[in-house]
RNA sequence: GGGUCGUUAGCUCAGCUGGUAGAGCAGCGGACUUUUAAUCCGUUGGUCGUGAGUUCGAUCCUCACACGGCCUACCA
């Protein structure tokens, strides 16, 4: 710090910085502007829960002294005394600063912090006449000067773009944007506490693939210099936990980033977090069981109640899961259809085609049913349903079928009218997947971008063996959205990805 | 990518289909020893997103661009 009175960009400043500036360079001059001294021995959450039921007699009696540091986000100055309230990790709570208690100098000196400073505190803990617990302050300390003004006091910060590219003051000012990144965390614990107790090894697997795989998605490319060589960011874990399978970690989880090439919008952001998981000697039945209880269990754990209200629709975790075929969860929305039509490759081509949907030349039964139920039916299933009889062409990765081999088992769960979680017994015939893997060559060869490469290792990996197994992705972050009645999958994203600022 | 709405003081927002801008909070000065979005008095602060165009004159009308919200497409 050798230019400290040079602003980093003059055109941002203003009068009120200016002003601040001036006020450091005076901290500056009396001493250590930002002195790391200050010891804190309590949190305003924790006083609140411990002392909020005392009386005042009790705490005037008990005399408790207590040391809190934290922001200053209200300041009431009255003559010779004030009020001021600071906000530490946990809460807030309400200092009272008067020439009584700190001496006259000391509360001259606090008139002139600013909302945004950083400050240290020692006192007693007592009630106000309105009854809210408060510390008389005796000894008090600026940690930390703030050079830029908060947001308003009362709104906080609305515009969202600024949320989202300075999320740090929509945490210091908004309340809910706190309680939602609180969430988050306490689902993603929850969710690991959940496997870790079933005896799963949590894993890290490479986010740097030389062949990506185990997803139809367009990847992102980098290049390491030293070894000369392309790199994609991963679109998925999948194969490589499979590998971890056939090593004998025979049941893995992993909960980290993918990212994906491809558009952003409300429910996408370039790189989210997904939960995979594989169990072996399981199928997908059990996998259903499973996140049925999961989600009642994290919902129950992380919210106190298997409830959640999302944009007013309540959705309960508690009750059990639905379980349709495509078909059926079509004919369920829309019964016009006959079960002759819907396996009518015609009937649903042309059906399509009025629809306004693009068509695939090499499309079977199975994908035009699929692609029907996307258009028609998947908006609407807002209690949480289990999908399932996926058709093999749009599973490259899945087992088929015992009874009917164009079908997988295959399931993907649907809450709210979007897609959470997709998972399936695993493909560990080598051959058939290997078969699979040309089948997608072949779609990438002729222009489909998203088609998988050939992994030979992977194939190597399955000719070692891999036991039955049966295996899921949960996307984490819709599932948060769902969790904090968020409306954009940027609400609970930290820092979603944005345009360059003009 | 397409459609649509938005961008005015540090923040939250007004601004009459055209005459170069206002309020509240924050800031600064003053009053006030239990306030709590403290209150009261006074006061500073603006390239009206950027660039062109129309006009005697543009925050306002036209066009382009940038960034963002929402819807939509690909996708999880």
């Amino acid at each position: 710090m050798t230019q400290e009175n040079q602003p980093a960009t003059p055109q941002d400043e203003n009068q009120i910085i200016a002003e601040r500036r001036t006020k450091l360079t005076e901290l500056r001059t009396a001493g250590n502007a930002f002195p790391n001294t200050f010891r804190r021995d309590n949190l305003a959450s924790v006083l609140h829960q411990q002392y909020d039921e005392h009386s005042n007699e009790m705490l005037e009696d008990d005399q408790i002294v207590v040391k809190i540091a934290g922001r200053i986000v209200l300041k009431r100055i009255m003559g010779k005394a004030s009020f001021t309230t600071i906000q530490d990790m946990g809460g807030r709570i309400q200092l009272y600063i008067s020439n009584d208690n700190t001496g006259k100098s000391t509360h001259e000196a606090f008139k002139h912090y600013d909302l945004g400073d950083i400050i240290g505190a020692q006192g007693r803990l007592f009630k106000t006449r309105t009854g809210e617990l408060s510390v008389r302050v005796t000894d008090l300390q600026l940690l930390t000067k703030s050079l830029r003004p908060l947001p308003e006091k009362f709104h906080g910060l609305t515009d969202q773009e600024q949320k989202y590219r300075q999320r740090y003051l929509d945490l210091i000012t908004n309340q809910e944007a706190r309680r939602v990144f609180v969430i988050r965390s306490k689902v993603i614990q929850a969710i690991r506490e959940f496997f870790v107790t079933r005896d799963y090894l949590e894993v890290e697997t490479p986010m740097m693939h030389q062949i990506p795989g185990g997803a139809t998605a367009r990847p992102f490319t980098t290049h390491h210099n030293a070894l000369d060589m392309p790199l994609y960011l991963r679109i998925a874990p999948e194969l490589y936990l499979k590998r971890l399978v056939v090593g004998g970690m025979e049941k893995v989880f992993e909960i980290n980033r993918n990212f994906r090439n491809e558009g952003i919008s409300t429910r996408h952001n370039p790189e989210f977090t997904m939960l995979e998981f594989y169990e072996a000697y399981q199928d997908y039945c059990y996998l259903m069981d499973l996140t049925e209880k999961m989600l009642r269990e994290v919902a129950t754990k992380v919210l106190g109640t298997s409830q959640v209200t999302y944009q007013e629709q309540i959705i309960d975790f508690a009750q059990p899961f639905q379980r349709l075929t495509i078909t059926q969860a079509i004919q369920k929305f829309h019964p016009e259809y006959t079960d002759a039509q819907l396996s009518d490759h015609n009937f649903l081509a042309d059906k399509l085609q009025t629809l306004g949907v693009t068509i695939h030349t090499h499309d079977g039964v199975g994908g035009l049913q699929l692609s029907l139920f996307d258009e028609t039916t998947e908006h609407l299933l807002l209690e949480p349903t289990f999908i399932i009889d996926y058709p093999a062409e749009v599973s490259p990765l899945a087992r088929r079928n015992d009874n009917n081999p164009e079908i997988t088992d295959r399931f993907e769960l649907y809450i709210a009218g979007r897609e959470i979680a997709n998972g399936f017994s695993e493909l560990n015939d080598p051959e058939d997947q290997a078969a699979r893997f040309q089948e997608q060559v072949k779609a990438k060869e002729s222009g489909d971008s998203e088609a998988m490469h050939y992994d030979a290792d992977y194939i190597r990996a399955l000719e070692f063996g891999l036991p039955p197994t049966a295996g899921e992705g949960i996307g984490i972050d819709r599932l948060v959205m769902l969790l904090t009645d968020s409306p954009s999958i940027r609400d609970v994203i930290l820092f979603p990805q944005l345009r360059k600022q003009s």
